[in-house]
DNA sequence: AGGCAGGTTTGGTCATACCAAACTTGTGGA
DNA sequence: TCCACAAGTTTGGTATGACCAAACCTGCCT
């Protein structure tokens, strides 16, 4: 049926690839980069595409399968594939099943975690620094629906993440959105475990206030400070989540 | 137009009708966590796990192939798979194929790009913050090695990476030498055919230097700024891959 | 004991069939 | 004319059963 893969492997011990399904993967793949197949617009069907591969449904399923979980094709049970080019977070989301998993190890919270802080404290240094007249105002905009919110915990926690959310889109660049969308999906399910208050909110908004007045202030060193202390604060409450002590 | 959806009978979003092999997955999933299967062991035969499951083995390969690709359990194709439970790297991994193609949009690779610079500038100033002294012995070993390596452009190049990768590794959060590996194999392909000689080898020598000594003399802005310098004059040169301009 | 030959597993692929849900189409009523 | 509903067709989901080739195992033979 099909030819061979010319034995021009590239590693010696896992290499041994007679793989079949695989091919049809990279041609639609190549498809759908080369436009071909449009985004947004749906596969041919099953049956199609293994008269056109000349493959049977088998490798036609398990290749729209890998695309899937590629996030190349989106696949809802019974309906049509959809092509989708994915995007940064699309990317990000592909691999939250997998993160679920790492967070059952409670150092895989701590250090994904401390991983936000740390490219927030970058963030919040970054925005002190460049951040623009219109930044400001969406920082302050933020604050003042945070403060709006101080008694209404499941608001406070919606402004919570829409003020930090501020911080990741000052550099333009969408990645830091898309991050910062993986980091609240990955770490909610701890923070919905975390003990609220009005007074843990009045606490947290002060910390906002204090961040975004250090930027306001174009003082890096003090916007970092205060939201290190921010969030490693938060975290004391969050380990307590899944460390009984 | 059409009328509207006024929720009567569809299921707005995702949530709908019928799958089966996702219950495998999530059932194997589950042994995998639970310790039933234990990293390393090999997953049953798929003629077993069809009678185990009470299923065909269609879903049953359907199901290895999803976890295959979530990156927990991985899947040679003559050999039996092998159960693994997933760390950040392979994580990063498991997106690898999907950011190739976010990088065949040279938006992207600038994008991505910049979050490298982004994130290892903040790396660089944390290195001349609380770099050990284990931490300045490899680097300056890095930067000797690099040295060394001035003529051979090859060696020049693996050197170079090893040489940031110190500064990964310093925050001892083990994202972080994850996120190097994936940000350098991401960018490789771009990197690969980036012109290269002795004389830039040497420019680059002389930026890693001034960077390692900022570090060394505790000059966090001193630092982040030549990196900044070093990684945006490289940049240069990199979109000359693909932007012909 | 060591090594090789043959039988047995086991993953990869194909072909076929059936079901139920989604899509399409055609007809009839307001 | 247009909407609504019902029958017919497509299409994805699953199940069987079969075959091949490579990997695995067993046991004989030197």
């Amino acid at each position: 049926m099909h030819g061979e893969l010319t034995g021009s492997d590239l590693k010696a011990p896992p290499a041994p690839p007679s793989r079949a399904a695989d091919f049809v993967v990279s041609e639609i793949e190549a498809q759908i980069l080369s436009g071909k197949l449009r985004d947004g617009s749906h596969l041919p069907a099953e049956r199609d595409l293994m008269v056109e591969f000349g493959i049977s449904r088998t490798v036609v399923r398990e290749a729209i399968a890998a695309l899937a979980s590629r996030g190349l094709i989106e696949s809802r049970p019974r309906f049509r594939p959809v092509v989708r080019k994915p995007g940064f977070d699309t990317a990000l989301t592909a691999v939250g099943g997998m993160v679920a998993h790492l967070l059952s190890d409670p150092d895989g919270v701590k250090n994904l975690y401390d991983t936000r802080i740390f490219l927030e404290a970058a963030l919040v240094r970054n925005a002190a620094l460049h951040a623009r007249k219109e930044d400001i105002a969406a920082l302050r905009d933020a604050l003042q629906a945070n403060q709006e919110a101080l008694t209404d915990s499941e608001r406070f926690y919606a402004t919570d993440v829409a003020f930090h959310a501020v911080f990741y889109g000052i550099p333009r660049n969408p990645v830091f959105p898309s991050l910062h969308k993986a980091f609240t999906t990955w770490l909610a399910p701890h923070w919905k475990r975390m003990p609220r208050s009005p007074e843990r909110n009045r606490v947290n908004f002060l910390s906002h206030r204090e961040i975004c007045n250090a930027v306001v202030e174009r003082d890096p060193d003090g916007a970092e400070k205060a939201l290190n202390a921010h969030l490693n604060a938060a975290w004391e409450y969050v380990r307590g989540t899944f460390e009984p002590g």
